[in-house]
DNA sequence: AATGGGACCTGCGCGC
DNA sequence: TGCGCGCAGGTCCCAT
């Protein structure tokens, strides 16, 4: 599911509902999902902590109980979470001392939760790259600068440019009408500013409808995102392209499906 | 450095 | 209807 946009919603829900609250209770149905430490540790180490305070890093869930003391969660591909009641289907269910719980949906069970004393020194978050709203347009026209990958690959390597996953990278690269296989370093300066600001407006313009749901993404509420209406080209394979009318293509790139319309985007 | 493959998992939709 | 296959928002690891 989620990228950057997705994970910003969850964060500013999560922050209205859970500062402050106290678990008193975690049940886990799925212990492959709990990293580290083992999961009575996990369990041991959670109950009794309030909230402080949740914060995001790129895709990245944190949630801080002390100093010391985080939960660091990676949703993957179909990580969710639900606030409310316990759900049936929840993988992990953290009991709060209202009654409330919030459950860690995971259909495909790919998430990770880890209990650590640090996030900082996680080697994923210590490698990645800046997010795109802390980068200036020359910091991604030197990004991009020489290297002979493929755009889109180029936008999903995390280390390079963190936050942006396989639906915005196509949306992005549409809006900015630049063909998804060029090699990075072919793009000229115009078309490099251009898709910096087209990777800055789509995840703004996702931030504000709250994400998509495509497929499991749910809020925490356990509705859905606003945004998936919204997409140009991802999952529209032989739709028309909403400029051109032409048919969108798609390819593989990367190991990943890639839609485009191969007569906007050049 | 870049590319391609497979692995981790489960469930859905599609074509036969 | 039923079954097998391909595919899915992410990341890691290996080989070339």
């Amino acid at each position: 599911m989620p990228e950057l946009p997705e994970v910003e919603t969850i964060k500013r829900d999560l922050t209205k509902k859970i500062i402050g609250q106290k678990i008193v209770d975690i049940k886990i149905n799925k212990p492959k999902i709990i990293k580290e430490p083992s999961a009575d540790l996990f369990k041991k180490g959670i109950i009794g902590e309030k909230v402080k305070e949740v914060k995001r890093i790129a895709k990245v869930l944190i949630i801080k109980f002390r100093e010391d003391k985080f939960l660091v969660i990676h949703l993957r591909i179909s990580g969710w979470l639900l606030y409310g009641k316990e759900d049936p289907r929840a993988r992990v269910v953290f009991v709060f001392s209202g009654g409330k719980c919030l459950n860690y949906m995971d259909q495909r069970v790919l998430g990770e939760l880890k209990l650590r004393k640090s996030y900082s020194d996680l080697k994923f978050i210590k490698t990645l790259g800046p997010e795109p709203f802390d980068m200036s347009p020359e910091d991604f026209k030197k990004l991009i600068k020489g290297r002979s990958t493929k755009i889109k690959v180029l936008l999903l390597d995390q280390t390079l440019i963190a936050g942006i996953g396989n639906i915005y990278a196509q949306e992005a690269l549409f809006l900015a009408k630049i063909d998804p296989k060029r090699p990075a370093k072919s793009l000229k300066e115009s078309e490099a500013g251009r898709l910096y600001e087209k990777i800055i407006s789509i995840l703004k313009e996702a931030i504000k409808y709250k994400g998509s749901s495509v497929d499991s993404y749910r809020d925490l509420s356990g509705g859905r995102g606003g945004m998936e209406q919204r997409l140009r080209v991802y999952s529209r394979k032989g739709k028309p392209c909403p400029v051109c009318n032409k048919p969108i293509s798609k390819i593989a790139l990367g190991g990943r499906g890639t839609c485009f319309c191969p007569n906007c985007q050049r």
